[in-house]
DNA sequence: TGTACATCAGTGAACGCGCGTTCACTGATGTAC
DNA sequence: TGTACATCAGTGAACGCGCGTTCACTGATGTAC
């Protein structure tokens, strides 16, 4: 109490978010629009610049969001008590389930770019880390040869893999892979990484 | 000799596209201007709309052209009368390296989108066979239970997979693999594929 | 060869639109006396 | 409790700009006689 302003600049703040978040889920990213969200969040469009710097600032704060909620599916996607090559395939198809699931908040990520010149907050930076944070253990007990920035290195590489193949399936206008053969081709990259990488 | 009109029509075409690569290269896809590409063609730029329908078609070019350069690079970066895996590995490097010499030629590849609902045109679509074509005949011979489609497919997937480490490290803002760690990443990566997929 | 007229390639000023961002205003809340 | 004034959060009409695309015009080329 006393902070009842506070509280409904937060209210706010959270309401914006949210509002953003479902106009990216609807119509993608170039689909939202500073009028669209703020009349969506129930606010003047001049509030969008007091309680954030522009509109790209709200943006980030969706694909945190958005990176949150892609670490807590691929914690969910693992089994309990795995092999190592099992949860390095399990992470993989949680990715692919989670890109599937949330095509565009998941586009967002990788589409949006700030001005020329503008630097990403480092708040921000961190919260990528969930892509590949996950791997590092697996991949560690795989190839026990790896340390530190090397093992770190390589699982950001595991990772890219398996990303490019889920991007030009999912995003790619020319070859496009046909849904029903996703999951396995992204399980015989994992597959086969890891078989190689182990041998 | 009666044809000079003709003649002096493909000559503006070529000029076109030759002004709109150089702007890419200089500035990458967004800092192509119909104005400017026009201007530095020598023509009025009316004319871009008579030999092209539109700006996108001439990006569409442009990227044909930078697709077929690529098919040349990678025939060029196969050593002769290598084995399979050799093959791969130098493809895989012979990406890299177009990727790392024509850097925003390369994105504007990725980069570039029609205005929504208009399709690709069938003729640009095939120029993209060049980016799995030549891993066909290698990945084939370490997987001879594989054929026709499965077999394209699963060169798409290994395409995909390297392209996704360039892609990341080339242009991701938050990891990104150092430069003088990328060939090594890179080849890790086939090596790995390679060994998994053989045995 | 010369003149009048028709065609049509080529020109670039002007249109149009989308949309992020600003800022002069308003009215609610807080303070002083 | 009541009145006058100050502050400041909140508002949304208007600004500004970038830029792809069009289209009324012009002048060069071709044709007819």
């Amino acid at each position: 109490m006393g902070n009842n302003r506070e509280e409904q600049r937060g209210d706010l703040r959270k309401r914006l978010i949210g509002a953003a978040e479902a106009r990216i889920v609807a119509g993608g990213l170039e689909g939202l629009k500073a009028r669209e969200v703020t009349a969506d969040a129930g606010c003047a469009l001049g509030m969008l610049y007091i309680v954030f710097d522009d509109l790209d600032r709200l943006v980030l704060q969706v694909n945190s969001r958005t990176l949150a909620r892609l670490g807590v599916a691929l914690a969910a996607a693992v089994p309990e008590g795995a092999a190592p090559k099992e949860v390095m395939a399990a992470l993989a198809q949680g990715y692919l389930g989670f890109a599937l699931n949330n095509f565009r908040l998941w586009s967002a990520l990788f589409t949006h770019r700030l001005p020329h010149g503008v630097a990403v907050p480092e708040w921000h930076k961190l919260d990528h880390e969930v892509l590949f944070a996950q791997i590092i253990a697996p991949l560690g007990q795989l190839r026990p040869d790896l340390r530190g920035a090397e093992l770190q290195q390589r699982a950001i590489t595991v990772f890219a893999a398996v990303h490019g193949v889920v991007m030009l399936a999912l995003t790619g206008r020319f070859f496009a892979t046909p849904r029903n053969a996703l999951a396995g081709e992204v399980a015989a990259l994992v597959d086969a990484m890891m078989r190689g990488l182990a041998g």
